[in-house]
DNA sequence: AGGAGCACTGTATAGATATACAGTTAACCT
DNA sequence: AGGTTAACTGTATATCTATACAGTGCTCCT
């Protein structure tokens, strides 16, 4: 059963008291914070929430509320998105295959999320991207491996980018020479790829800044 | 000004009753937790407490208690340990030139520590080596690069390891064949090692289970 | 039309709680 | 020898706190 918005306000005020005062609040205290003239009304709503199953009261027990786990489903929507960056920040998208068309960070594309902090690279990693060929073998970036990407439109010669062609993703290091763009791979095997500017259009998505290799429960060891 | 082991003993209970009921506990909770027949005694504990600045005491409120951040200073030496463990869990070690003859995770060895989970890897990494040197280049093992090591002295034909010889660490294919062990490295501008297990020593101190490159704020964009 | 749930007001009270006051015992410092 | 601090016992009480009981007005469902 969901919380009503009145109980979802209740809700977070428990919880900003138990942050801010380091205790749960009493029935006077919610009557207060809230302007309300009886103490009934403070109790009316735990009773509420903890039919729910969102807190627990302990009879008799002064300040005897418990913010059970579940409560975190019923979080305002201001708390969520807090939360949800204060998540990402901490973890970088595993990006897969790409669809053609979307955007490289669209949820369809996001396999996973890696527990590492993007600004562990610098300049800071927006996701990890898994690089499939041996076309920069050379560079020491392998089937497999995760790409730490830097998004950014802009990238210099000489750079490793990752760039879209064709709705192709691909890992190269870019070569500019007047109107001419050039994708070389790091790997005998494989031809370069001259784009004439003026007549293709060359989608740089990202510069690689990092790599790992054989995480994420894909062991290394044969 | 430090705690006596008394004190220290109710600040323990402060923060386990906190962390287990949700809520501070009461003078006579604490009464019947330590067994005391009078509620003086608590409160005589919570006042040296509050005085010497690791609790705060809210007058007239119940349970005001409020553990301080500097709490953590004097936690006891069993909740330390579980804290530094739990710390330990969620970073690994960088481990870069190795010291001759002391162990490989001894402090001087250890530069920093990086912030990723050490299972993240399979099998779980115990270290992060920084790598010096091309021979592994073909390999994808680049100079300055971090391989993500799970410290175990059985290594199997095939696999990659970091061997100690002659007190200097070094990172190879490791090719056992009767009494002869190889260490090979993935470059052809170097040489394979030969061993005579009869006459030399080799101390295997892990496998390589993953790497990272481009971290720790040294950028891979020039 | 009426029952149920929500969001309250208003009053009352048992008992949970903090806290003062008066001691005791032992260790430690000077 | 005397003062200070730690660690308690024992009693008492103002007041904080949870909670029961009796209502009101509103909305939504059937």
């Amino acid at each position: 059963m969901d919380l009503t918005p009145r109980q979802a306000e209740i809700l977070d005020f428990l919880r900003r008291h138990r942050d801010e005062q380091g205790v749960p609040p009493t029935r006077a205290e919610i009557v207060t914070a809230f302007g309300f003239r009886s103490p009934t009304a403070a109790e009316d709503h735990l009773r509420a929430l903890a039919r729910k199953g969102v807190i627990e009261l302990k009879p008799g027990a002064s300040r005897g509320i418990r913010l059970l786990e579940r409560a975190d489903e019923y979080l305002s929507e201001a708390v969520q998105l807090a939360r949800r960056e204060a998540a990402n920040e901490a973890s970088l998208p595993l990006v897969g295959r790409v669809a053609a068309g979307a955007p490289i960070l669209s949820d369809p594309n996001v396999e996973t999320r890696i527990p590492l902090a993007g600004d562990f690279f610098r300049p800071r990693a927006h996701f990890l991207l898994r690089v499939q060929g041996e076309s920069m073998r050379d560079a020491g970036i392998l089937d497999g491996d995760l790409l730490a990407v830097h998004q950014t439109p802009e990238a210099r010669s000489g750079q490793t980018v990752v760039a879209r062609l064709d709705d192709e993703i691909t890992v190269k290091t870019l070569r500019l020479r007047g109107g001419i763009a050039e994708l070389l791979p790091a790997n005998p095997d494989f031809a370069p790829i001259v784009i004439d500017l003026s007549r293709e259009s060359l989608v740089i998505e990202g510069l690689a800044v990092g790599l790992i290799r054989g995480g994420f429960g894909s062991p290394l060891i044969r």
